[in-house]
DNA sequence: GTCTATATCTGGATAGAC
DNA sequence: GTCTATCCAGATATAGAC
């Protein structure tokens, strides 16, 4: 319902348009060596017309940072939330993997690019994209403090850390993973055999 | 020994200074954040001087990536070939991953510097890279295959996933530790609690 | 071995036409 | 809402003096 002539010569492209085709430059080249106008030529348009919608570069990074781990957080959420009451520690940690993994992965361009380009944003959008960290890193807390408090997690493990180790290798697969040959919920799966019973054979411990 | 002359105005610095400048500032703001100028700045010498070095800004970068991968490479071999013959998997392990994180957060510009930088450099600079990467990384995978033989690791743990995983989220340490107010080595213990044992209370199993 | 000066290019951002 | 044209800053790299 944008227009009615038929056979407009400029579609427009808008605020998505240039959103989505940062993301996906971002994603695969980094915050730097993107510049507004290969985005501009990528979402089909020139570069100035960017400043109708933004106001500066960061501005545009800023939203697809806050949108990425908006769109992880949402999707692990809803991932543990659709277990059943009496799900184990097993059944909620790989339902958490999962989701992550499968945003990063599998639909995301704009939770890759958050993970891609984080460490290299300046300040001033690294502290923009904060609390939406801050929010998502207290849902994964309290999720695996309520595991411990449970009983179902050692109560010698620092969660806190425990947390960062665990995003820090999930992240890390961005790096080489190619979901064209690999189903990512078999990555989500391995994973969490290894966090939850470590690669040792337990020949004492075994029944 | 250099020359004789006591007050000199222009001490040289020569490829050492700029490659270690380099280092220093790429570890801190990533590859295209930093300019020759800054490099040239922080080294002592003015931008131009570089050039008697260097051909090119891909010259410097590589030479420092894979200094980067010798020096990490070179201190889990010492570490690990310290141990004792009867050495545990469980000490072979703390030791290669005590190596790597101390390299990484304590001594390494240079392989901090690889981290970060390695996923944002261009493809000729990552391709000059990659041999060393891979000499690592047969490294690591020989010694993990090794345990696994001796029936120390799980026979159904995919060693170079179990390796991928492994120092993804050592890497990722970089982003948040702060080695001015925690121990690495406890740090690298943590880890390896976590990858050899699991967290979960396995109450089935205990003695 | 380092300096100064400069050529050349690219990037973010702005102004005004359509 | 997009285009063209342009300003200006900053980057790599070169040339030649000291």
């Amino acid at each position: 319902m944008h227009t009615h002539r038929k056979y407009q010569t400029r579609p427009e492209v808008g605020r998505e348009g240039i959103l989505n085709a940062a993301a996906s430059l971002f994603r695969q080249h980094g915050y730097s060596a993107v510049s507004l106008r290969a985005v501009a030529q990528a979402a089909g348009i020139k570069a100035g017309s960017i400043y109708y919608h933004f106001t500066s570069k960061d501005e545009i990074v800023i939203e697809i940072l806050n949108a990425g781990i908006l769109a992880v957080h949402t999707e692990v959420c809803a991932a543990v939330d659709a277990l059943r009451p009496e799900s184990s520690v097993d059944d909620i940690i790989r339902a958490a993997l999962r989701g992550h993994l499968r945003t990063l992965l599998e639909h995301g361009d704009y939770t890759s690019a958050n993970v891609r380009i984080f460490g290299q944003v300046p300040p001033v959008v690294r502290d923009a994209n904060l609390p939406a960290r801050r929010a998502y890193e207290k849902y994964l807390d309290d999720l695996l403090l309520g595991l411990q408090a449970d009983g179902a997690i050692h109560s010698n493990v620092n969660i806190s850390r425990f947390r960062l180790m665990l995003i820090g290798a999930l992240n890390a697969t961005l790096e080489w993973f190619d979901p064209q040959q690999g189903g990512v919920d078999g990555l989500a799966d391995d994973y969490a055999d290894y966090f939850l019973n470590g690669v040792l054979n337990q020949t004492k411990g075994e029944i």
